[in-house]
DNA sequence: AGGCAGGTTCTTA
DNA sequence: TAAGAACCTGCC
């Protein structure tokens, strides 16, 4: 099907802006990718400025493709909020316009930016995979997305061999050395430990939805292996909780060569999350870096 | 070839 | 409360 879409939207920013690991670039031109999110499969590419053009249905969209896009937020209302006279800021918005903050899955974020500590991208992306093969349950897609691979001329097997993102049940049935395998490394005991709460009812991420922002945070941070990093980037991407601002090393940078180490979160509420990631996407692929 | 990577925990004062 | 070491592994 396609769509209209007039607002910020642009897949390669987002693809690189570090917070999803499973997008996969299948074709240059026009620019699509493959999106595993919530078990399913999604190809996707903009032919055009403002026209979507994807592979589900119009029903699977609206259900669920249309959240995970962040669809209804006003990214361009959001940047015209910027300070002009935030000359970093507002270049770096003018730089990253098209990201959007995705709506995807706690449980995959929060094992997925377990996963991320200590690790650069391509390592965490081929480390994520590693364990939805181990793990996860194979994704078939529907014909009619094979068909849409045919249709604009991509290679029909990016089709073949998906697999969804395990469950904690599923990672908890692996041997020890089955999960070593996917080049967890030192964080197989932290992934192991946050499956056996959900497993055993100890952490319920569906009740997070229903706690503030602060009380989200602590009770991400009181999970083994989740320090204030992992558990704002949960937040931010796995609840959408937009007003979450990450910090990294890149971001400490920023605040500290930009900011004198204060930024002026007030002003920005409840949409920090949405600065932090023009900033950290312009201080990593900007001219500047 | 070997340092380093989107951090966190553990140990030590 | 704070600073420093240790940690798996693969990428550049």
């Amino acid at each position: 099907m396609k769509k209209n879409f007039t607002d910020d939207l642009d897949l390669t920013m987002i693809a690189d802006s570090g917070q999803c690991f499973r997008w996969e670039k299948i074709n240059d031109d026009p620019v699509t990718y493959r999106i595993i999110a919530g078990g399913r499969v999604l190809f996707i590419s903009m032919p055009q400025e403002g026209i979507l053009d994807l592979s589900c249905s119009e029903n699977v969209f609206r259900t669920f493709w249309s959240a995970y896009l962040d669809s209804e937020t006003d990214y361009a209302g959001i940047r015209n909020t910027i300070d002009p006279e935030d000359s970093y800021l507002h270049q770096a918005a003018v730089f990253g316009r098209g990201i959007r903050i995705l709506s995807q899955d706690p449980w995959e974020c929060l094992i997925s930016f377990i996963i991320s500590q200590r690790k650069n991208i391509p390592a965490i992306r081929s480390s994520i995979e590693k364990l939805c093969r181990a793990a996860g349950k194979e994704i078939i897609p529907d014909p009619s997305e094979i068909k849409w691979l045919k249709d604009h001329d991509i290679d029909p097997s990016f089709g073949n061999e998906l697999f969804a993102f395990p469950t904690a049940e599923e990672i908890l049935i692996l041997d020890e050395d089955r999960l070593d395998s996917c080049s967890v490394g030192y964080r197989a005991p932290y992934i192991r430990k946050a499956a056996e709460d959900i497993l055993n009812g100890k952490t319920d991420l569906e009740e997070y939805s229903a706690l503030s922002d602060d009380e989200l945070l602590s009770r991400l941070m009181q999970l083994y292996g989740v320090g204030k990093k992992v558990a704002s980037c949960v937040s931010l991407f796995g609840f959408h909780r937009l007003d979450f601002f990450p910090i990294d090393v890149w971001m400490e940078r920023v605040l500290k060569e930009h900011y004198k180490n204060v930024f002026p979160f007030d002003r920005y509420a409840p949409y920090n999350g949405v600065m932090q990631q023009y900033m950290f996407y312009y201080a990593r692929m900007g001219a500047n870096a």
